[in-house]
DNA sequence: CATTTTTATCAAAGCGCTTTGAGTAAATCA
DNA sequence: TGATTTACTCAAAGCGCTTTGATAAAAATG
């Protein structure tokens, strides 16, 4: 059995106050270099750490940051993108120090989880995910003065605040504009929940450059919900239906656009060939897009590096409180792979 | 702004001692009623939760559970199981007051990771995922003294542990008598990493049901390997390529069948109708298989019932650690889908 | 009525660290 | 040489709770 040693006996055995022992290993100047040699080597012969929840109340900081996320109570659904966030931001966090606290909740508590989080003193820090257009939180975490970045923006937000977003309306923007080039004139989008706000921008995109053409496209052709595999499925069934199908579908997620394959197949529809698809990648790793020509013709930005450039971010903030507050844009590339071909004559 | 408040000052407001008002909330019965409902009345208004810095350290207890996630360097996988496990997981331990600490490590430091995490106390216990056959985790975290959980078994293990399982071996052997019954008699298996408990698991399954119907399938036919879309693929075509291809493929994921789905199409074959396919399916929130005839016939067991369990058994384990370990072997249904069909003739 | 028991409350100690302010020995200076 | 500075080290206070052991008031008992 291997048994945790404290502050106090190991005082005891070095024969040295607690004091020493601890600036030592915090690497305080007053310490000589001899001592501190001598309790380096001590604490990790004995297996020494200092106790961490000691540790958090006398510094006053959780050396924590948060993560909540929302989880649609109707869809059970935890977005797949996360883990790939969390894998970026994770090695960040453990560079400083920092212990990552997940906590999902189901959409209707968000709020209260946000404030509970704060009045208990948890965190030093919060990422907020999936912001809505309209985003009552950033408001809250500003009241609450609980330091926080946000994955994406939010359009109505008054405020200045952290973000970390990819350029949506971009990226749409010039993923419509690429199929408009190739011929296309009947495109349609399948997005994510409207209220979403990489939704929205992506959207925006997509309809500016279809009104910068001059082609108009009806509401039969955009759709938004849940981004699953059987929801990319079910929305190409409709668009296949349609009296004039679209040449063209662009999406918000590779999982959807492997149900809008899977839809277009069971028409014996391929892929490119009779219908051209381009799809938001995030790089996600299970689906990573290795071949030599790739699969999608994508909107690629790695989810994973935003992850790490968000968390770094949040630790600036949380260790220097009057920073001033940063939006970070991110670019995605426009990725040409075998999915897009011009539209059949 | 809003402000946090802590015990003293709440016991000067209501000029009661900080050992009543903390006796009130945490449901001693030597309160009075009237006391006990004036405090928590007065804890609502000021927004008063316990500083969890300082309750910790007072209790001695970290009211934290630990996930820590391997992240193959090699690949940057992270486990896509992962997030709908942690979703079935996180309401048992927010019902219970429990933090969920998530720490995602190279693998090489998997070890060190939880040596350190014990040593300096930060979690009461831990959920062991992605169990390999031989794992000497297990034997570590008995030695450091803290519960834990496996998701999953390993074969090798000679202690006592406490896990939740599901029946691998059973599954795939029934998957591979299904797909005998219907007639295959050439059945890849396209499986997980070979040292995961659950690949050798599945692996054993199929090669039973083999066996028992007196087939023999080259090593050919099995493939062992991360579990992601490109790897089902590749996988798929090289199983085409062989001279007499196979009739049917076992999986160990949605996200490989995806893969196996597409190398299908892209070769003219038709899934169901040209090869058969079954696959583990973990009910993932993002495929979620909701047609009416599902698309895979699949071995199906959801992920998030297993976090949901193991939760529940962590809980119990770190708040009676006299508690006999317990294993809890789930059963998988077996859901037919237009995936399988007999072998064309 | 005095005595015991029960009820309701409190002051103070302790959790294991960090940090402040003080103290001592060695080194430098006048 | 004594005075001042520098280099180390330490005892004790404090972080915000929980918990122990004591106490006072009220209720029950003989």
């Amino acid at each position: 059995m291997i048994k945790n040693i404290n502050l106090k006996q190991l005082a005891e055995i070095l024969n040295l106050s607690q004091t020493t022992i601890s600036r030592a290993l915090n690497g305080f100047p007053e310490v000589s270099s001899r001592t501190r040699k001598l309790v380096i080597d001590a604490a990790a012969e004995h297996n020494y750490q200092p106790n961490t929840r000691a540790k958090r109340l006398a510094t006053g900081k959780s050396l924590t940051i948060g993560h909540l996320v929302s989880v649609s109570k109707e869809h059970e659904m935890v977005n797949p993108i996360f883990s790939d966030f969390i894998a970026g931001a994770s090695a960040r966090y453990a560079e400083s120090g920092y212990d990552l606290l997940l906590s999902l909740v189901p959409d209707e508590d968000e709020f209260t989880a946000y404030k509970e989080l704060a009045a208990r003193s948890a965190v030093d820090g919060v990422v907020v995910h999936a912001p809505r257009v309209s985003e009552r939180r950033i408001a809250l975490l500003n009241e609450l003065n609980l330091p926080f970045v946000v994955h994406g923006r939010s359009s109505e937000a008054v405020e200045n605040y952290n973000w970390v977003d990819v350029n949506n309306e971009r990226s749409f923007f010039r993923a419509t504009q690429f199929l408009i080039d190739l011929g296309h004139q009947t495109i349609a989008l399948i997005n994510g929940v409207a209220d979403m706000d990489f939704a929205m921008r992506r959207s925006l995109g997509f309809r500016r450059a279809l009104s910068k053409n001059n082609i108009y496209i009806s509401d039969d052709y955009t759709f938004n919900g849940e981004m699953t595999e059987p929801y990319g499925y079910r929305s190409t069934l409709v668009l296949l239906e349609l009296p004039r199908p679209p040449t063209a579908i662009i999406t918000s997620s590779i999982i959807v656009a492997n149900g809008i394959r899977r839809a277009l197949e069971d028409n014996g529809l391929k892929l490119g060939r009779d219908i051209s698809v381009i799809t938001h990648d995030d790089d996600l790793s299970y689906f990573r897009d290795t071949a030599t020509v790739p699969v999608y013709t994508a909107t690629r930005s790695s989810v994973r590096e935003a992850g790490r450039i968000s968390a770094d971010l949040l630790i600036k903030t949380i260790e220097d409180p009057t920073r001033a507050k940063e939006g970070i844009l991110l670019d995605s590339e426009l990725i040409v792979g075998s999915s897009t071909k011009p539209p059949k004559p």
